[in-house]
DNA sequence: GTAACATTTGAAAGCGCTTTCAAAATTTAA
DNA sequence: TTAAATTTTGAAAGCGCTTTCAAATGTTAC
C-alpha cells in the first residue's frame, strides 16, 4: 500500500543541489542545515544525522561563493612569489599549500616575475577573489599595493627576510645576519678579496640584504668590497657561468666569491671546471639555499641552508592563527645553517 | 551660495565601497554600473566615463562572491599537481598561471602527492569554492573524482599525457613512444641490456606510459626486460643511486639504463662516478625532462625533452577557449625532443 | 510630422547561503 | 506543578552583484 516514491513533489533532479534541498529532505529549516554545516554542536543529535544523510545522498556540495557573500569569508588565501617555476619557492608554496589545505583553506596563486606592478595586479586580482589573508615576499613594492590590502582589512605575511614585526608582520630569516657570517668565515679562512655574483638587485630586498652582509663582513676587516668584484646577473646558470669568466678576467681576480643563489654558484662552478680553475684549490665558491643538488656536485657546495620548508609552513600557520581570532604571537625569525663542504677552502699561496 | 559638500546623505565612508555607492556617484542605476563592468560597450560613453570616474575615486574594487553568485561564473579555475616543488611541474604551472592571469582568470593550486584521495579532496575543495574549469595530472584517478566533475558540468583537461580526446581532452605528449624512441635509440648504439631506473608506477600513468615504451623497444628486438633490470623508487637524487648501485651489483649489470626522470638520472651518474663506473664508457645513462642542469653536468645528461612550458600554457588556452564560449579543436599532442648528449655512447666492448 | 524601429536605461527579482531575532521546545529550579 | 532559565529551531532579511523586462530615449524612414 505504501507509495515508493519519496521525493514525488518538487523535483530538485535538475540544476545544483541546494542547502534548501537538504532541508526538504531532512525536513528540518535551512537555517539548521547552515548550522549543521558551520556549528554542528549547535544542533540536535538526531537532526544532525537527517541532515548528514541527506547530504549525503543528495551529494550536496556548498556554494562558496554564496557562503562568502553571507559570511563574509572565503576561505581562500592568496599568495605572490617573485617565480614558482623553481625549488626554491615552489617548497615554500608547496608546505604553504599542505598547511592551508589541512585547515581547509584554499590558495590562490600567482607569480610577479620580480616586477611590483605585476604583483600589484595580482594582489588586487586577489582581493577581487575575496582572499581571506594573503603572503607576499619580501617588503619592498609599491606603496599602493599595501594600502589597497589595508583597504580590505584582511591579514597578511611578508616572508623570507625579517622586518619590523610592528609594521608588517614577516616570517623569514635574516639574510644579512646570515651573509656576512658566511663571508666571515670566508674571511677566516684567509680570504682578502670575495666577489659577488648576485640575482638582480632591484625589486629584490632578500638579495640587497645578502649583498649588505657581505659588505658588513668586509667592513669588520676594514675593507671594502671593490666595485669589480660585484656583479648583478638574472638567476640562473647561464648567467653564473657568465658572471665567472667576468670576475675572473681581472688582471687579479679574487680568490673566493659568494654567490647569492645557487644556480649562480652552479654556473660559477661549471664555468671554472671548463676554464680549469680548481675549486676550492684556486677559487672557493660559496651560495645559499643548500637545494638537492648542493651537497650532490662536485664538489660539494658549501651553501647556507634557508629554511624554505620552515616558511611556508610558518607563514600559512600565522595566517589560519590570526584568521581563526586568536591574535597568534609575532613569527619568531627562522634559523639558517651555514653548510661547510668541499667548493671552499684556503686561498691559494702565491 | 552653493554648498560645497557633495556626499552629504548616506554616508558610506565605513565599510566595503559597493557598486550602488559607485551608482550613487555617478548618478546612474546599480544596472549601469554593472553593465560599465561587464558589457561597457553596451552603455553611452557619457555615462560609461562618469562610472569610471566615480569608481576610481572610491578606489572601487567588485566582489567576487558576489558577482559569482550572481553571474554563475567566479573566474577562478583549479589545477592540481602530483607536486609542485619540483621545476617540473612548478614550469607547467608558473606558464597555467601566467596564460590564466592574461585572461583574466585566477588559479587555485593543490598538490595531491601522487595520492588519488588526496586530489580528489583537493578538486572537492575547488569545486566548492566555484572554479570554472580544472585542469588535473595524467588520467588515472577515482572514478568518483570524475563524477564530482562531471556533476559540475565544468570543463576541465588533463595534461602530461595523450588520452582518447573522445573520453578526456588533454593537453600532452605521448610518453610511450617517446620511451620507446629513447630506447631505440639505445639499443641502436649496440646496448643490449638496458636497466630501467622508474619512478613509483602505481597511481602514476605517465611512469607506467614510459615503461611500457622501452617494453616496446625491447619486443621489436626480440627480447624482454629482465625483472632485475626494472627497479621502481620514489623520485629523488638519492634514490637514484640507490638504484644504481642495486642494478650494478648484478653479476652482469645492464651497459644502459633509462631513468624516468631526471633526479634519478643525477643520482645514477652521481653514483656511478662514486663508483668510478665510467659513463658512457662503460654505462649509459638517459633521461627525461631535459632541464637546466641536463646540459650542465658533466657529462652532459642524454634526455628526452618535454614540454613542460607548452603544456601549462595550452591546457590554460584550451579551457579559457572553451569557457568563452568557442568549442576549441580538440588539442594536439605536443612534441619531444630526444636530445643527444654525452652520457650515452656505445658499450663496452669485451 | 508621425510611425516604426533600435538603443540605452532603471526597477526589481533573484543567486544560495548566513545570521539575527523571536518563538518553540526542553531542562532546571522552586 | 509551575515558573524561570536554557537550548534548539525556523522565518525572514539580507550579503553585493547580474539580468530580465519593460519603460524611456534616440534614430531612421516615410
Amino acid at each position: 500500500m505504501g507509495i515508493e516514491l519519496e521525493s514525488a513533489s518538487k523535483t530538485p533532479s535538475l540544476g545544483r543541489v541546494t542547502l534548501e534541498d537538504v532541508a526538504h529532505l531532512a525536513k528540518v529549516s535551512p537555517a539548521t542545515v547552515s548550522r549543521c554545516l558551520n556549528r554542528p554542536e549547535s544542533v540536535n543529535l538526531d537532526k544532525r544525522a537527517r541532515v548528514n544523510q541527506a547530504i549525503q545522498t543528495l551529494g550536496y556540495v556548498p556554494h562558496g561563493a554564496a557562503r562568502a557573500l553571507a559570511s563574509k569569508q572565503s576561505r581562500m588565501v592568496g599568495a605572490v612569489f617573485p617565480a614558482i617555476d623553481n625549488t626554491l619557492f615552489g617548497t615554500s608554496l608547496d608546505a604553504f599549500q599542505r598547511t592551508m589545505a589541512d585547515a581547509d583553506y584554499t590558495v590562490i596563486v600567482a607569480s610577479s616575475d620580480y616586477d611590483p606592478v605585476r604583483e600589484k595586479q595580482h594582489v588586487r586580482r586577489m582581493l577581487q577573489s575575496g582572499i581571506d589573508a594573503l603572503m607576499l615576499v619580501g617588503l619592498a613594492r609599491d606603496e599602493e599595493t599595501y594600502e589597497l590590502i589595508s583597504a580590505h582589512a584582511i591579514p597578511y605575511v611578508t616572508v623570507w627576510r625579517l622586518a619590523d614585526q610592528q609594521v608588517h608582520p614577516a616570517v623569514g630569516f635574516d639574510n644579512r645576519a646570515a651573509a656576512e657570517h658566511l663571508t666571515d668565515y670566508l674571511f677566516s679562512l684567509g680570504h682578502e678579496r670575495i666577489g659577488v655574483l648576485s640575482g638582480i638587485l632591484d625589486h629584490n630586498d632578500r638579495a640587497q640584504d645578502r649583498l649588505a652582509g657581505v659588505r658588513d663582513a668586509y667592513a669588520k676587516q676594514g675593507r671594502t668590497l671593490a666595485d669589480n668584484d660585484l656583479i648583478e646577473r638574472p638567476f640562473g646558470v647561464e648567467q653564473g657561468r657568465e658572471m665567472l669568466r667576468l670576475i675572473m678576467s681581472q688582471e687579479i681576480p679574487p680568490t673566493a666569491v659568494v654567490c647569492g643563489a645557487e644556480p649562480l654558484a652552479y654556473g660559477a662552478i661549471f664555468e671554472a671546471a671548463a676554464q680549469n680553475i680548481s675549486v676550492p684549490g684556486e677559487l672557493s665558491v660559496a651560495a645559499f639555499d643548500d637545494t638537492w643538488l648542493a651537497g650532490q656536485i662536485s664538489p660539494k657546495l658549501t651553501t647556507v641552508r634557508t629554511p624554505n620548508m620552515e616558511i611556508g609552513e610558518e607563514a600559512a600557520k600565522y595566517l589560519i592563527a590570526t584568521l581563526s581570532g586568536v591574535q597568534p604571537p609575532l613569527p619568531r625569525p627562522l634559523e639558517t645553517d651555514l653548510i661547510i663542504r668541499d667548493s671552499t677552502g684556503r686561498p691559494p699561496t702565491r
